[in-house]
DNA sequence: GGAATTATTAAATAATCATTAAAAACCGCA
DNA sequence: TGCGGTTTTTAATGATTATTTAATAATTCC
């Protein structure tokens, strides 16, 4: 799925999912915070509209959990323009927001932006390595690589997050489910074979850094 | 099962399922994106009838998902008549498209073409195998194979889905048609005796390719 | 330098898949 | 129905691959 709108105003929802899907992108809409958000987790999405006033669970909160979810790019859509809004928003990990009413060119050319910016075409890239997510394959170079499930899991969820750094807690839990603070191991030799497959020097990784004392991160 | 019918207007659902089931198709109906994921994932279809306009997870998404889960043919249900709906439907991998209202002869008609096209006529050959769907022959260089039901339809059904990694779970539904306790000792040992008469070496086979800790997938 | 943390390596364990043989179900046919 | 052969399922065993554990080496920070 390219957009998820979230937007209770059937009016306006509407709208701009047909609005969206002239423009050729694969929309799905929803108008509630707990749909959006149930929704997100099982098929995620490249982009989300996110409605400030939402029945239930406001746009803020669900922007926040989104942001604990994943780093897909944010456009709050706000009717009310104030300024602790709109620094409230970007704060909690919004990548843009806009105005109610807006020109609807000017959402396109937003969407559009951040598109271009952040997805060079439907797969994940990060340098030479592409990471196709739904058919759980990555190549680098060209050449694929193989992959086991864990390493893909803790692969996915770097790139996914990167730029972050992530606690080995954190990552333990991403990937393996539970909390077992005791099994680190486990996760250090994890990313050593990811590292043997993924650098180009797995003694001098670039891309998987280890943070002193914290955990890991991915440098783009 | 034949015909998996995605479709949220209960009316139009319900004319749909009597329409082709008088016509001898079995089918299965259902009103939402995630429900026909969730039932094609269990149990594919041999078509899916798509309405674009589903609340949550639209028709376009689905259309994605199920393209990336398997090969089955897809005619889409739209009341838009866009240039860019028509595009994008065909672009993501649906087969045909039909708008509403529609007359209910043409969609038979689009469905049996469909249908005739896809698993009866001409003969689908893989490499060295020609497959003879209709007679249920095989051949391979030209020497006919002695085949057994089961095993047909499982080199069937993971010709259909060439390229497409198959879950057990999943083949084992498509040629058995039901779950079972011992489905994976079964499903293996029938493995075993379609390379042994498919592959020229079976102990390292080219086309059946086992994806460890998923399922099995055809390689052309 | 020394304690804490991380990296490496090898070996043990666990999970999954392949093979084989034998039992059970099925099928055509008298 | 009962027979003989074939297909399919079940079960037991062996092989392979993934994952975890454990022991040791290297690195980092103070």
């Amino acid at each position: 799925m390219d957009i998820l709108i979230v937007e209770d105003n059937s009016e306006l929802q509407s709208l701009l999912t047909d609005f969206l899907r002239k423009e050729g992108y694969t929309v799905s809409a929803v108008s509630s915070g707990e749909k959006a958000l149930s929704l997100y987790e099982k098929y995620g999405a490249r982009l989300v509209l996110l409605d400030i006033n939402l029945p239930g669970l406001d746009g803020f909160a669900v922007c926040e959990k989104i942001r604990k979810l994943g780093n897909t790019p944010i456009i709050m859509l706000t009717a009310r323009v104030s300024k602790e809004d709109k620094l409230n928003g970007i704060i909690l990990g919004a990548d843009d927001y806009i105005e109610k009413p807006y020109d609807i060119d000017i959402l396109i050319a937003k969407i559009k932006g951040i598109f271009k910016r952040r997805f060079a075409d439907d797969k994940l890239t990060e340098g030479d390595i592409t990471i196709d997510l739904a058919a759980e394959k990555v190549t680098k170079a060209g050449k694929p690589l193989e992959m086991t499930s864990k390493e893909f899991e803790l692969l996915k969820f770097l790139i996914e997050n990167k730029g972050q750094t992530l606690t080995k807690e954190r990552l333990f839990n991403a990937v393996w489910g539970i909390d077992s603070f005791s099994e680190q191991q486990t996760l250090t030799v994890h990313i050593k074979w990811l590292r043997e497959k993924i650098e180009n020097d797995p003694k001098t990784p670039v891309h998987i850094v280890t943070v002193w004392g914290k955990g890991y991160r991915w440098e783009g």
